[in-house]
DNA sequence: ACCTGAACACCGTTCAAGT
DNA sequence: ACCTGAACACCGTTCAAGT
């Protein structure tokens, strides 16, 4: 019973190229950085490590467990520690810190989006709830803001991951959406799409961090009334 | 060329029974309400309309475009006219369908999130957007602002679907909560974690419905803001 | 043109056997 | 206690062969 549970608390390591769920965690997120999700499974990851397949499963219960992990690993680096400055900057620098951490590990949106009440997205609800009394929100709003600040970023999250995954490398992000849009339009007329044409041209002149950033704006403005 | 597309207009079909993209289509969806995504094989598809696993094929390119042809199915029933009502009442209304389509269909909101310029995102992007006119958004901030309703549906799709795979099922939604809402806060102290604390208690006297509607008021809220 | 179904190239996971 | 690696029970997809 006693050394269980994921405390992992630095005992002292006998030989530093034994197997430990940080070191396969830090192997997998290698291979999804750089070869993406399709790419991480048990043969590969065994491989990486020198070893055999099954002996992952000593440290880790299953694949499902071993992308939350390497998720919660990417995130709660990133979220820590805003809680020095004034409420909304303090909001907007945790969405940057996801945003950024999603763009430069796109995989972890999905995976976000896969575990509900798991650590990631605690740390991150955790993270927006504790500005809200600075935003002078009354308390039984509090919990009806912080998730529609999550749940934002989660669905914003899995808008560049699903990006990500398409793009065929190489291309921009802005460049690589001009051209979704512009296939967009070519296929569905503008009579019953007005809207969404109107959206496509702004879109070649557009930056996803700026509209990511735009719409926490929008959700600290609207929380700012609640009072 | 002539009867490629995807017109598929009703010309008149010989026999009832032949294969067809929407017959495959209809028999996914039954799959995936009654058994849930994993459940969703070409055999168990092919076996379920009596035909072999390759037949599929001729109708569908492969299982991604089967499932984005079945969310696009459920969604556009849902979020065409809503055009008459007055803009914020209109928003709150397409929110709901969409809302009310990805619990009944609970593998709608995962995919939704995998397809970004996909039918069906793209519909529920037009249905918001028409609506910012009404609110006096000026032109320049209409993307920004349909786009962070977007982001915002998608993120509380994800976490219902979420839910639903995880809930053994038999309880009910809230019921369910307040258990997951127990366990996290046995594990965390609420000494790091306080607004967490706060909410995992809320949560037992919490309707996933209305906290969604809520994060609708309060973008609608911000957004109105923009002038 | 449309369908069949065996075959291919993979997966995640298990488990007897080793050290 | 930890690791090995073959084996199991699946997948999505292809494709020669049928009608």
């Amino acid at each position: 019973m006693a050394g269980t549970g994921r405390g992992e608390q630095g005992g002292g390591e006998r030989r530093t190229d034994a197997l430990s769920k940080e070191r396969i965690v830090d192997a997998a997120i290698a291979i999804l950085d750089a070869q993406g999700e399709s790419a991480l499974t048990f043969r590969a990851l065994a491989a990486s490590l020198a070893t055999g397949a099954g002996a992952i499963y000593w440290h880790v219960a299953n694949k499902n467990e071993l992308l939350q992990a390497a998720a919660d690993a990417v995130i709660t680096r990133v979220v820590s520690d805003e809680s020095t400055r004034e409420a909304p900057a303090a909001i907007r620098a945790i969405a940057s810190g996801v945003f950024d951490a999603i763009d430069a590990h796109p995989w972890v949106g999905g995976q976000l989006l896969r575990e509900p009440g798991q650590s990631a997205v605690m740390e991150i609800l955790e993270g927006f709830g504790e500005q809200l009394e600075g935003l002078g929100v009354p308390e039984r709003d509090q919990f009806n803001a912080a998730s529609a600040l999550v749940n934002y970023v989660l669905g914003s999250a899995g808008q560049f991951t699903a990006g990500a995954r398409i793009n065929p490398e190489g291309l921009g992000r802005t460049e690589f959406l001009a051209r979704v849009a512009t296939r967009w339009t070519e296929r569905h007329d503008a009579a019953t799409y007005p809207f969404a044409h109107r959206a496509a041209a702004q879109l070649r002149e557009h930056d996803d961090r700026e509209q990511f950033l735009a719409g926490i704006d929008i959700l600290v403005a609207g929380i700012s009334t609640l009072r």
